[in-house]
DNA sequence: TAATGGCTGTGAAACGTTTTACTATGTTTT
DNA sequence: AAAACATAGTAAAACGTTTCACAGCCATTA
């Protein structure tokens, strides 16, 4: 099957290019009789316009760029979905990509959107590259940033207040009676880590918690450190009463490491999580967690993106930070005071 | 800042719009002295190819089409990242998008495929757009169909064996000794969903196992309604033994029924599951299961794809029906035989 | 009757590239 | 010194659209 063009609908149809654009694009007047005829044309011939072409002729995409961590991350995927569903109506399509936490990558994704020249980007960044991400709204595109703020960048962003989540976390904890508490962090080059860590370290210090250094153990964001970081918590000599994990993918590992040394919770050990809450259905007892509000993240980043893409007017820079909130569920225990 | 294009960048340099275009893709003679003129023009007006005028004039826009029922499946998302990280050295892109298990809507993503000419396309299929499928086909895009095949369409497809897997389940627990076997089955209008079913079903009568018909319910593919058909399992008079789930997404369901219920497995019931391994790391006792290989369905559609869009020969159709494998845990018991 | 105005359709320019055919230089080779 | 060749750069066509200015026509209105 050849390709066909405009101009070869224009000629089976009996007209002129311009009058077959404009039945395409409904604009400007044509008689019913060659509209029809032109519509014919179109289906008898299998025409599809050439997106491409009418982008660069319209210099609009209707294309937004998704760049995150992992795309088989499913909580950055679930945010996707939101925007997906939300810019669909409107015909917009989203480019989705992976910069696996390299800043390196990164700068190569963003060089490509840029390339691209989509309509907008809705980006977690990682730390590194404020200055390509300037040169992207240099060129007038729209960037959110979601999760994650970067320093010196001004533009939309939207995350959760992670100093206060996990302060709050301590809080409660120190709240049932407890005075040695472990802590896993992630790690303190990011934004999001060095927040949660601070956080937590300001409140153990503020509640007068005990401040023995070996309670602190980085599991740098994975399962499997986290893993090895809640068996050293385990066998201290003075093991922790209760255990403060920094995110939900760490949290796997701290389970399976309890699991494993077939201690209980909470009575063995009151364990608190800060994530999303749907990962830890099937989990008995039921984790208390410091709870991320993935949807509403969704639902706020697709509302300005949307705003950014439709609005003729701009409009200053929206920037939400979102309070966690503890669901107090099962997995910590009081404590007997004064131990 | 205002649009840069070639044209500019040329001006800029004082040479001619073919010597910038030269420069750019590395092609034809360019004496040093011009390159660096031209390269640092190019970064001094902060110049950036226009990726859609390139794709018109080249028909072949190096990006491609994924289309799955939803982009907050990670496990289909696990797909998609193989397949990311397999084309994007040679500067591919992914257009992904959800048809949410709608055909109407999987006809007009079909459409925006179409349009957007892209050079090849990684399709979940619904049942019931074969026809615009074929159109893909005719023009001359190469689709790959993942997890389900489509009657009456010959591409690329990569499926696993599920009336196999189905089979080998029920014949797992009749070699244990059961002979009530529950089973809890998704839907018959899919393919996926008929084959397990048939595969069940004639396993069950050719072990002989008990033939009542209250054994088998749908769970609609759902946690919610799996969730009921396992309520309606446990409080039969004559309960089964074991129950067989047919996917994974059911099985959370069927799980929260057994823990609601409070029956244990293996010792009350055994269990046994149709899907990935990966969702259920810190369940207890590990689940056994039917192991759907994710991984290596992910890793040969990105071959495929690959090799469609480098290849200058068609080559036939690649049909891989992938076997699942029982992965041996401890969810299921042995019973006494006869009883 | 002449002027106005609403329809209907057309031709050509423009969007930003790549590519091809061509010209203009030296530099060797015979 | 002429012929041959390698190198360097250019102008213009083409990719498939949309849009804009215009022209033709018919029906009103003055």
């Amino acid at each position: 099957m050849k390709k066909v063009t405009i101009k070869d609908v224009a000629k089976h149809a009996g007209v002129s290019i311009g009058t077959v654009s404009k039945v395409l694009n409904d604009k400007g007047y044509v008689s019913s009789g060659i509209y029809s005829r032109v519509t014919e044309a179109i289906s008898e011939l299998n025409y599809q316009v050439n997106a491409n072409a009418r982008s660069l002729k319209a210099s609009k995409t209707n294309k937004v760029g998704v760049i995150v961590q992992d795309i088989s991350n499913p909580y950055m995927m679930s945010i996707a979905k939101t925007i997906e569903d939300k810019i669909r109506p409107s015909h917009y399509h989203m480019l989705v990509m992976s910069h696996n936490e390299d800043p390196h990558t990164e700068r190569e994704l963003l060089q490509l959107i840029l390339e691209q020249r989509v309509d907008g980007l809705v980006l977690v960044p990682t730390s590194g590259n404020a200055d390509m991400i300037q040169k992207v709204l240099d060129h007038k595109i729209p960037v959110i940033l979601v999760d994650r703020k970067v320093e010196g960048i001004t533009t939309d962003y939207i995350v959760d207040d992670n100093y206060y989540g996990s302060y709050e976390s301590i809080a409660y904890l120190h709240s049932l009676g407890h005075r040695r508490i472990g802590v896993i962090y992630g790690t303190t080059n990011s934004s999001i880590g060095k927040e949660r860590y601070e956080g937590a370290v300001d409140a153990l210090k503020h509640f007068a918690c005990s401040n023995d250094e070996a309670l602190l153990v980085s599991g740098k964001f994975k399962a499997e450190d986290a893993y090895k970081a809640t068996i050293e918590l385990l066998f201290l000599p003075d093991p922790p009463t209760a255990i403060y994990c920094c995110n939900n993918t760490m949290t796997v590992g701290m389970l399976k490491a309890i699991q494993e040394q077939a201690w209980r919770f909470p009575e063995d050990i009151s364990i608190i999580s800060y994530g999303d809450v749907n990962q830890w259905e099937l989990i008995q007892p039921p984790l208390t967690l410091m709870t991320q509000p993935l949807k509403r993240i969704g639902v706020e980043a697709a509302i300005i993106l949307k705003n950014r893409l439709t609005m003729e007017e701009p409009f200053p820079p929206k920037q939400i930070v979102i309070k966690p909130e503890l669901l107090v569920r099962a997995s910590c225990a009081r404590r007997p005071e004064g131990e």
